[in-house]
DNA sequence: CAGCAGATTGACT
DNA sequence: GTCAATCTGCTGC
């Protein structure tokens, strides 16, 4: 079942960011069908977020597509080099975004093992959100993709129970003084795929 | 236009 | 634990 236009418009960053964990992740790129589950996501919360590229309504080349209505890619680069895949959420001109940060393979494994350049399977592959961008297949050519067509898109997956559900800071923000200490980092509880904020 | 820092990762000491 | 890789966008001359 995917997911349709609607799920993307709430306004609750948050609460969306909750809900994404345990849903499934696709793409299609270069025609090879990759999935993973949702394991860690992290909010960024608008234009009142110091931490998001969005703060003060910062408008650029690389931002607008934050101010799309909900339900878009938001890929960019990072330190030149790592992917990063987001969530556009809300409506038109809110900026709010959900990071992926790691998800758990259940489809095209061996291609991902193929992207990573890894023998065998591994929570490498897609822990990180780097790394589970390039195992997914997705640069900069997926960037403002709608998430309901049939390049990337979502579907229901399992329901994780509350119980499960860990929040924390946000990772390598620190700079964002106040709102570097908001738990906007949700993760799936006991998960080998979620990334450790500490140094492996 | 130069300098710098960043929602990171992986190789090496 | 340290550091390089190297794109985008901000700050300041």
């Amino acid at each position: 079942m995917k997911l349709n236009q609607n799920y993307f418009y709430d306004p609750d960053v948050t609460r969306l960011a909750k809900d994404l964990l345990g849903k499934e992740l696709h793409s299609r790129i270069d025609g090879r069908h990759t999935a993973v589950i949702i394991a860690e996501t992290e909010a960024y919360n608008g234009i009142t977020d110091k931490a998001s590229h969005a703060y003060k309504g910062r408008r650029t080349k690389r931002t607008e597509i934050m101010y799309q209505n909900g339900g878009v890619s938001y890929v960019y680069l990072c330190y030149g080099i790592h992917h990063l895949f987001n969530i556009v959420t809300n409506i038109e001109d809110i900026p709010h975004a959900i990071l992926i940060r790691a998800g758990i393979p259940i489809r095209g494994q061996d291609i991902m093992m193929e992207r990573r350049g890894l023998p065998s399977i591994d929570p490498r592959i897609t822990r990180g959100p780097g790394s589970l961008s390039k195992a997914l297949g997705i640069d900069i050519g997926q960037n403002g993709c709608s998430l309901t067509s049939d390049l990337i898109w979502l579907e229901e997956g399992k329901a994780i129970n509350k119980n499960e559900i860990l929040s924390d800071k946000r990772v390598g923000v620190d700079y964002a003084e106040e709102d570097a200490l908001l738990h906007y980092r949700f993760y799936i509880k006991d998960c080998p795929f979620v990334s450790s904020p500490k140094k492996q």
